[in-house]
DNA sequence: CGCCGTACCTGGAGGC
DNA sequence: TGCCTCCAGGTACGGC
């Protein structure tokens, strides 16, 4: 679900939401949500913390902790966090954590809900931490991000455009939607061997890619089913796909019916008209 | 070693 | 209605 765009967007609202709050309790339902670790573990861990700040790195939410240490989420396909003010808690459907916070007479709940059961998140200690982030690529809406370092990351690999935009260490929070919405802007083919593009196909790429980044964090996401923010609310990203989810449908650009492929066992849309 | 198929889960959509 | 198949925003892992 969550890609670079939503991430964004739930780290943003967490760290308006939980910064600067002490963690009074943490229940953890589902124990595979905090796994390998065991769950008394985590909430010993999290418990009695105050939440220094939020941010997100690659599609990883990362909130620093008084202690030192980080408290990460991968939120994979279907993670979603919810802040709500205290109800009696009924088990709901999916719940897999929930974190009370109070300071004085400020008090709330920061509920984790996973559908699919494929999120996780723990305790990292900074060294833990740095580490996982050096084996991220590079963040696509940084000043890092040049089309010099792009071009050097395309030349690297023969695989097709779209897996390649997919690696997380290499260019880090693309997913599926913004991977083929970036390769329809820039006009290129998702199928084309990475390595064959020429130095303003890798510049058209590098535009298209910080557009789409950009607009869909402006439009707090893209919701098609699961993702919503951290307050409930819908992205507004899903309007203005191009591609993604439309195969059969004419393209925007040029009125060609819209194409899926399957690339690494992963759908791929993209117009065989305007796309080379 | 780079790349790909598969597995991990649940649930929604669509065909019959 | 029910049963089946396919598909889904991600990524770790094993194998070639």
């Amino acid at each position: 679900m969550p890609e670079l765009p939503e991430a964004e967007t739930i780290a943003r609202g967490l760290n308006a939401t939980i910064a600067g709050r002490r963690v009074a309790r943490v229940r953890v339902h589902r124990a595979e949500a905090v796994a390998p670790v065991r769950p008394a573990t985590f909430r010993r861990a999290l418990s009695g913390r105050r939440i220094e700040g939020v941010v997100r790195r690659a599609k990883w939410i990362m909130a620093t902790l008084d202690d030192g240490r980080r408290w990460v989420t991968q939120l994979r396909m279907t993670g979603r966090f919810s802040w709500r003010a205290p109800s009696p808690l009924n088990l709901e459907p999916h719940l897999s954590v929930s974190i009370l916070f109070r300071d004085g007479d400020a008090v709330g709940v920061l509920r984790f809900y996973d559908v699919r059961r494929f999120a996780r998140m723990s305790i990292l200690g900074a060294r833990a931490w740095a580490k996982l982030d050096a084996r991220l690529g590079v963040e696509p809406l940084s000043d890092d991000f040049t089309p010099a370092r792009l071009a050097w990351l395309v030349a690297s690999s023969r695989a097709p455009l779209r897996n390649l935009l997919l690696d997380q260490a290499r260019v880090a929070g693309v997913g599926n939607i913004y991977a083929d919405e970036a390769c329809h802007i820039a006009r290129l083919d998702p199928r084309r061997q990475a390595d064959s593009l020429e130095r303003r196909e890798v510049r058209r790429l590098h535009s298209a890619i910080r557009k789409v980044l950009g607009e869909a964090v402006e439009r707090r996401g893209t919701s098609l089913s699961d993702y919503r923010d951290v307050l409930g609310g819908e992205g507004g990203f899903q309007n203005q796909l191009d591609v993604y989810g439309r195969a059969g449908e004419p393209c925007r650009r040029c009125g060609t019916r819209v194409e899926r492929a399957v690339l690494a066992g992963r759908s791929a849309f993209f117009c065989s008209g305007c796309q080379v």
